[in-house]
RNA sequence: GGCCGGAUGGCAGAGUGGUGAUGCAGCGGACUGCAAAUCCGCGUACGUCGGUUCGAUUCCGGCUCCGGCCUCCA
C-alpha cells in the first residue's frame, strides 16, 4: 500500500492468507494469464516452506459481459463457455506446473454474499440505487485513491467514457446492474440483476480469508479501478484498516515488443507456446524477469530457457546415483538463493544463485558436497516448481512437444545407431561413425560420447 | 494532460555508496579420433547534465528517451 518494499509480517503466523485475481473464463488462456500464475505460485510454495500453514485463494470470474458477448455471437451456453474454459485453465496452468490454489471459488456460487455486502454498503451510506443500478458512492470514501495514488480530480480529468447519467457522482462504480431476459440474473432487493465487476473479489475473500488478510496480488493493470474499488467496498463494508495489508503486482508480457492484440496477430495462447516448449520451459522463461518489471516475450527467450533447463537436468543426471542431502550443509548452500526470494520475490536473482550452484556441483568430486549441492538444487527446484522430472526422460525429450518435420524414431533405434558407431568407432572406422551422428543430428538426435558411454539428446 | 515505472556490457537480466552477479552469444585453452557436454581463462556495463560525498552505476534534482495506467484488460 506504500507503494514501497515493506518487511512482511504475517497477521496470523499460524495461518497466511494469500488472494490473487483469477481469470475471466471466456477463452483460452494467453501468456499474460499465466505470468501471475507461475509468479505467485512461486509465492504460494515460498511461504508455504516458511510459515506452517497458507489459505491461497484465487477466483473465477464467470459473470462478466465478455462472456456475455461471447456466448451471443456463438450461440453457445454460458455455462458450456465458461466450463470448458475452466477446464482448458487448469490443464494449462498444470502443465506449467503451477500448483492449483487452496480454494477457487466461482463468483455465480457467492451471488447472496455480493448481495449480503452491496445492503451493508447501502445501510452504510456508501451506495445508493439509481435506476435498478446500485451504485458505490465514491465521495463516501476519503481515502479512494491511495493504491493507485489518483486523486479524484486526476480520475474527472482522466474520464474517457461518458458518465452515465443516474451517477450521483461520476467517479461512482457500479455494484449491481439489471439483466433482462436475455442476460443472467439473480434476484435481489433491487430487481433481477448481476453484479459488477469488483464485488466478487471483495465478498469471496471476506468470505474465504477473512475481512482483513495478508496479501493481495494480481496484474499491474488492475490497480485501477479493479483493487481500488475491492478496498472502498470492503473497507466500506468492514471498517477502516481492513482488507489486504500487502498488495504485489506483476507487470505486463509483451510480445516481440508489442502489446499483445489480435490485430496485430501476436495474441499468444498458453496452448500456442507448450506446442513448441515443454511447459517447464515456458515456466522458467516467465520466471527469468522479476515479476514487477515488464516481460518481452521472444523466441530467444524461449530458446535460453530451455538451454538453462537442459544444463540444469544435465548436471543433476551426472550425480544421478548420488542421494541428495537436505541436512544443514545443503540449506547453507541454499541460503542464498532462498535470500533472494524472500527479498521481493527475486526470481532472476535465484536463478543466477542456481547457476553457481550447478556450476559447483559440475565441478565437485566429492560425494558429500555433491549429496550437499544436489539436495541444495532440487530444494530450491522445487520453490521455483523446477526440475522435478527425470533427468535422463528430460534429456530423452519425454516432456518435449512432437517436433514437427523431425523423423520419428525409437529408442530402440537410436540405441542400435549408437552401438553401430560404437563399433566403426573401434574399428577406427571414424568416417561411419561421424556420418551415424551426422545422420542422427539431422533426425533430431545428438550424441554426446561420455566416460560411461555414449547418450543421446532430443534437440529442438 | 495527470499518475506510476524504467534506462546496466552484443543480447537477456540481478544488484550494490568503494573488489565478482548470473546466463546466452563471441574469443582462447583443457578434455575428445573429431565433436557435443563439462571445466578453465578473456569484457575499464551502468541514458544525460548537475548536486551531496574522500568516493556514485548506486542517494538527490533537472533533462532526454521508453513503457504502463487514467473505469475492457493478467
Amino acid at each position: 500500500m506504500s507503494g514501497e518494499k515493506e518487511t512482511f509480517v504475517p497477521l496470523d503466523p499460524d495461518n497466511v492468507r494469500l488472494y490473487v485475481c483469477g481469470p475471466t473464463v471466456y477463452d483460452r488462456a494467453h501468456i499474460g494469464n499465466a505470468r501471475p500464475v507461475v509468479v505467485f505460485d512461486v509465492l504460494a510454495r515460498l511461504l508455504r516452506r516458511r510459515f506452517p500453514k497458507v489459505t491461497y485463494v484465487r477466483n473465477i470470474t464467470d459473470v462478466d459481459d465478455k462472456i456475455n458477448a461471447r456466448s451471443r455471437e456463438t450461440g453457445e451456453s454460458i455455462d458450456a463457455i465458461t466450463g470448458r474454459t475452466i477446464g482448458w485453465y487448469h490443464e494449462d496452468m498444470g502443465l506449467l506446473n503451477a500448483l492449483p490454489p487452496d480454494v477457487e471459488p466461482r463468483a455465480t456460487h457467492h451471488i447472496p454474499a455480493m448481495i449480503d455486502m452491496i445492503s451493508t454498503l447501502i445501510a452504510r451510506g456508501h451506495a445508493y440505487e439509481a435506476e435498478g443500478h446500485v451504485l458505490f458512492s465514491v465521495s463516501s470514501m476519503p481515502d479512494y485513491g491511495r493504491l493507485s495514488r489518483r486523486s479524484r480530480d486526476d480520475m474527472i480529468a482522466g474520464a474517457r467514457v461518458e458518465v452515465a447519467p443516474y451517477k450521483r457522482d461520476p467517479a461512482d462504480f457500479v455494484l449491481w446492474k439489471p439483466s433482462d431476459e436475455t442476460l443472467p440474473g439473480w434476484e435481489s432487493p433491487w430487481g433481477r440483476g448481476r453484479p459488477g465487476w469488483h464485488i466478487e473479489c471483495s465478498a469471496m475473500s471476506s468470505q474465504y480469508l477473512g475481512t482483513s488478510f495478508d496479501i493481495h496480488g494480481g496484474g499491474h493493470d488492475l490497480i485501477f479501478p479493479h483493487h481500488e474499488n475491492e478496498i472502498a467496498q470492503s473497507v466500506g463494508c468492514h471498517g477502516h484498516g481492513t482488507f489486504a495489508r500487502f498488495w504485489l503486482h506483476n507487470g505486463h508480457v509483451v510480445v516481440d515488443g508489442e502489446k499483445m492484440s489480435k490485430s496485430l496477430g501476436n495474441f499468444l495462447t498458453v496452448q500456442d507456446l507448450l506446442a513448441d516448449a515443454p511447459g517447464e520451459v515456458i515456466r522458467l522463461a516467465l520466471l527469468d524477469t522479476h515479476y514487477r518489471q515488464p516481460l518481452d516475450w521472444t523466441r530467444e527467450r524461449v530458446a535460453r530457457a530451455g538451454k538453462t533447463l537442459d544444463r540444469f537436468y544435465a548436471a543433476l543426471e551426472r550425480v544421478g546415483a548420488v542421494e541428495p542431502s537436505f541436512d544443514r550443509e545443503a540449506a547453507a548452500l541454499g541460503q542464498a538463493a532462498w535470500d533472494r526470494l524472500c527479498d521481493d520475490l527475486n526470481t532472476p536473482g535465484a536463478l543466477g544463485e542456481l547457476h553457481r550452484m550447478v556450476a559447483d556441483l559440475n565441478r565437485s568430486e566429492d560425494p558429500r558436497e555433491q549429496a550437499a549441492l544436489k539436495g541444495a538444487i532440487l530444494s530450491l527446484g522445487g520453490l521455483l516448481g523446477l526440475l522435478d522430472k527425470d533427468p535422463v526422460a528430460w534429456r530423452q525429450g519425454a516432456f518435449a512437444p512432437a517436433a514437427g518435420g523431425v523423423d520419428e524414431l525409437d529408442a530402440a533405434a537410436v540405441e542400435a545407431l549408437i552401438e553401430e558407431r560404437l563399433a566403426a568407432r573401434k574399428a577406427r572406422n571414424y568416417g561411419r561413425a561421424d556420418e551415424i551422428r551426422d545422420d542422427l543430428k539431422a533426425r533430431g538426435i545428438e550424441l554426446e560420447d561420455g566416460p560411461s558411454g555414449t547418450a543421446w539428446r532430443k534437440i529442438a
